[in-house]
DNA sequence: TCGGCCATGTAAAGTGTTACATGATTTC
DNA sequence: GAAATCATGTAACACTTTACATGGCCGA
């Protein structure tokens, strides 16, 4: 589903892991890495790239670390400004509107002492937590006798299983927080 | 190939699940118990509801049985071309690319001995078994060493993550499939 | 009777996908 | 040297959201 403005840090977030990064290569990237949390295809990652240059967010670069290098390919670096933009996308909080940037901003998360692991888990522990009292709430209310559950079976399954993945999701998040 | 268009099958299988059912209504339903697989606002469904009445698929009903019926909200019935459209549609095999339809399409089969079922289950561990796969077999290439996650934590927990979430995923669908 | 919610409808703008296109490089 | 792939770019279209708009009903 459209989500605002989304793909411009997520571009940010892969150049800045790499340092350096063509175009041709984030198209990889979403094929690959990225395909669980976000999908973007050539046509719009191209022209982002250089509404960025002209936000000054991206600079174009030449490799000369690498010879290898396809000539071909343009390769982008993060500003300074670049930087700054990514860093306080990652440090806005969590709302339970759009969890499901967790993931994305978690991938982009390079070291286990970063500052911004701590928060971030312990936001989406939060909404998880909530998720999870609002779907048990959903099945006991929706489905109080066995023919509720019976002429209605797939909706109870549905509702049931998205109770077990929310639950085994805080569970995780619990795990890692202790073990910070 | 345009994208394929989802909302009209939803709001048939809405419709179908209480027999008639107003544009209202359906909005409400969206909030609460379609919101985990599917969003849709009012500004999309009227006229969705519209051209579903003018493709025959529906046609708008007064609701005899229920004189408590707000009389400024206009209820549909899905008509015998509209069941065979949901029908169709249901049994149309999920793809790799579009299991996200799994938990929409298994919310619309009311009974546990639907002859629909066993083959959305089916379709679905395959999908969720490959899944697994792929991304242990990620997992593997991406860090081979302990070093590899330290400078990419997050990306290794999202991952490690989804390993662990398809497989919770395929053991209750193989748990399903045996109670069967 | 007035402010608020109900119920529906439409318009505009943002976001994403498919299709169309092109030069450059590799491969057979 | 023809075919396939690389690498980028553009155009048209499909889908969704936000905002705008309206008449009816209901409680204070």
């Amino acid at each position: 589903m459209p989500k605002k403005r989304t793909l411009p840090y997520v571009l940010l977030g892969l150049i800045n892991d790499k340092e350096q990064l063509s175009g041709y290569q984030m198209v990889q990237e979403f094929k690959h890495e990225i395909s669980d949390f976000w999908t973007a295809s050539h046509s719009q990652i191209y022209p982002e790239l250089q509404r960025m240059v002209d936000d000054d967010w991206i600079q174009i670069v030449t490799p000369a670390s690498q010879p290898e290098a396809n000539r071909n390919q343009t390769y982008y670096a993060l500003t300074e400004a670049g930087h700054t933009v990514l860093l306080d996308w990652l440090r806005e909080p969590l709302t339970a509107k759009d969890s499901d940037l967790f993931p994305l901003k978690l991938f982009f998360i390079k070291t286990k002492d970063s500052e911004l692991l701590r928060p971030l888990l312990t936001q989406q522990l939060a909404i998880s937590q909530d998720r999870v009292v609002y779907l048990k709430g959903r099945k006991t209310t929706v489905f109080q006798t066995p023919s509720d559950i019976d002429s209605h079976y797939g909706h109870y399954l549905t509702l049931s299983r998205g109770i077990e993945r929310e639950t085994n999701y805080v569970l995780w998040l619990q795990k890692l927080l202790e073990a910070l």
